[in-house]
DNA sequence: CCGACATATATCGGACCTAAATAGGTGGCT
DNA sequence: AGCCACCTATTTAGGTCCGATATATGTCGG
């Protein structure tokens, strides 16, 4: 749907592209589906044969794999799925030194940042598609709320950390 | 950690309890997990014989498995991991009728608000632990974000629906 | 009194990911 | 010039995990 592609050029898309926050995909499903998809005449393929490696294969969506789409779009969505080991490392903080607890919401809050800069500039360099924008707003919604809460209660989660372990344990007069 | 547990019960974490927002288990993982961890000593089990069906296997972590999980939270987490095909499907708003954008954001806010519901429930029902208060509470910071969101900008994606569909498509004088 | 649902364990098949093998191109640094 | 690191590009083997089902029984509401 979003033009001719190679394998390769669709694993960046789960990789680091458009699909990159709520969708993923490697090369162990991606390869063997653009062949079955083939097969199924979903696609359409064009080796441009190249020296010393494989060919490069370019493929392109069909009348059929277009109409496969929107029938698929129209039936039933699985729910939205969200794993943090983050937040499950959260949950047992009772068992890990202060200084770990920390450095674990400093490297969530870095992790947040880093994906709320990579949406801000989708936005910015992409003015024209209504619905990438819905989408891009939504994850800039959902990690703004993110950092904002992390910011706003760190120290709860920094407070319940283990209290035997050797930092910050005594009040300087 | 959270006390002895059968099979049953941990599943019942992951689908209804406490993990059931952040993590994903099930029965195929579950299972052979316990018989493994059993085996590794990390945990023990004490089998109740029950008449006419499979003995009830209750499991208590070791003081050898409390270590093994204190060790794994100090080594290096996997980031955060989001999948929505609710998103996926926005993306190709152009393809679907108004009316079936508006019905899945419908369902998009039903489930977001249903998730919420379940959060603000556990959040009244457990007063005392500051880590899981912690947890609810980004949860919660999540989910209301989303709510807003989808409240706020559900016509932009409903505007991107295909025009060709037969909703509305008129004005009536 | 029946049907739906909850308790409880176990396993098969299939989907999917991770990682590596393969092979050469490009760009930057010294 | 030479070297190293990274990018392009495909393929597949190995292993993990999920989804669904089989099994057997108790309970609660209508």
């Amino acid at each position: 749907m979003l033009g001719d592609s190679t394998g390769y050029e669709i694993n960046k898309l789960f990789e680091d592209g458009l699909f990159s926050h709520f969708m993923d995909a490697s090369y162990g499903s991606i390869y063997p589906a653009l062949t079955r998809l083939t097969e199924q005449g979903m696609l359409t393929c064009t080796a441009e044969a190249q020296d010393g490696r494989p060919d490069k294969k370019v493929y392109s969506l069909t009348e059929r794999g277009r109409e496969a789409l929107r029938e698929a779009l129209i039936g039933p969505l699985a729910r939205d799925k969200f794993r943090s080991e983050f937040i499950f490392a959260s949950l047992f903080a009772g068992m890990l030194s202060g200084q770990r607890v920390t450095e674990l919401v400093d490297n969530q809050l870095a992790n947040c940042r880093e994906d709320l800069s990579r949406i801000e500039e989708a936005l910015a360099s992409d003015t024209d598609d209504q619905s990438k924008r819905f989408v891009l707003g939504y994850g800039l919604a959902v990690m703004k709320a993110s950092i904002e809460y992390l910011e706003q209660h760190r120290q709860d989660i920094e407070a319940a950390a283990s209290e035997t372990a050797p930092d910050g344990a005594g009040i300087p007069a």
